[in-house]
DNA sequence: GAACTCACTCATCACTTGTTGAGTCAACTG
DNA sequence: CAGTTGACTCAACAAGTGATGAGTGAGTTC
């Protein structure tokens, strides 16, 4: 075990623990159930000093759940990270802030920021008619399997292979992509009118 | 107002009253964040007569999410049920249950085996290969589809009108009643607007 | 090696929560 | 009409929460 560190290092180094510490539990409790006190004794540290490094509840509440990367605008790389590295496990940051989406005012902000900008996203690249609404269909169809799978841990979800999961939801998932009524290989664009 | 009621119907009145409150407060809040003084000031009444009635905090919660009908197993009827009828408005005990099935572990199971079951009619009312697999997925969908538009409230979800929203999702989500690699129309209903 | 810095702990506060038991007053019973 | 029941309120408790501020001792600096 590396010991030898600046007293700065250090610092950082006992920031970070309690930081993993609160995605974890906020992950596994949620905003309103996790406590100070528990992410203080999984880190390993005094409750206090979790408020002397992110001075609240709320104000490290809201680091945990910042998500790092902004993920892939193309529809391509979008479901290949959603379906194939996304389905397998989630990371600590999103694990905690879908948990709590539904229960505190921040998270919801959050997600809701988050899926629209997806939503847009996915619409522009996609185009035709309703784009918006395919779109946001996708979109809230993926955090749904997430929710079933990950957090309800439904039957026929967590039996199932990953790579049988993904083979079924793929087409399944890709059909919105096209314009209704159309169900030809065509790419991005196109504009249909009954 | 009819104010005359026997002793035991007044009581029996009370008793919905504070359940209705219940069901609000919890669908608002959730189960943590929701508290039987809330609960107790919204039905009018003092704290201490909620748990008279009810027990405790989770012997209410328990009742208030208890969903009336467990809705119907043919496909059709249900999905006109899903699409046309819950997208609209959702009864209380549901949102009560959606709100906190993540982090309420008595509403997390109330709700896996709801879906459980519901998962179980559809893949036995469909057939075909990965039944289980195509049937969670409609079930997982239409479920991120209530949390996307009734709790996160995304703005394509919000803004465009319920019939919009039917018709573009019915035909999508019932692509997944056919076994897949089959890319034919959809066997239920017509798809065209009127 | 003495003086200082600061990452960290200890003890404690103010507050809210669910829950309890004694008390109150109108409705029912004979 | 007197006595009893019971629906309801009042006051309070124990437990747990987030948060505060004074200490303490090892690491750093000169």
């Amino acid at each position: 075990m590396g010991e030898p560190k600046s007293r700065a290092a250090k610092r950082a180094a006992t920031a970070q623990r309690i930081l993993d510490a609160a995605r974890a539990e906020f992950g596994e409790h949620g905003f309103e159930a996790a406590t100070i006190r528990r992410i203080a004794q999984r880190a390993n540290v005094d409750p206090s000093l979790v408020m002397q490094h992110y001075g609240s509840k709320a104000a490290l509440f809201a680091i945990a759940i910042q998500l790092g990367e902004p993920g892939p605008s193309e529809i391509g790389a979008h479901l290949h990270e959603v379906l194939d590295v996304r389905l397998a496990a989630l990371p600590p940051q999103t694990k905690a802030l879908v948990r709590s989406m539904l229960t505190a005012p921040e998270a919801t902000d959050s997600m809701r920021a988050f899926l629209n900008e997806r939503v847009a996203n996915l619409s522009r690249a996609m185009g035709g008619d309703d784009a918006d609404l395919r779109a946001a269909l996708i979109v809230s169809s993926i955090l749904g399997l997430t929710i079933a799978r990950h957090f309800l841990k439904l039957d026929a979800l967590t039996s199932a292979p990953d790579a049988d999961i993904a083979r079924v939801a793929r087409p399944w998932v890709t059909t919105g992509v096209e314009p209704a009524g159309q169900h030809s290989r065509t790419s991005t664009k196109r504009q249909v009118r009954p």
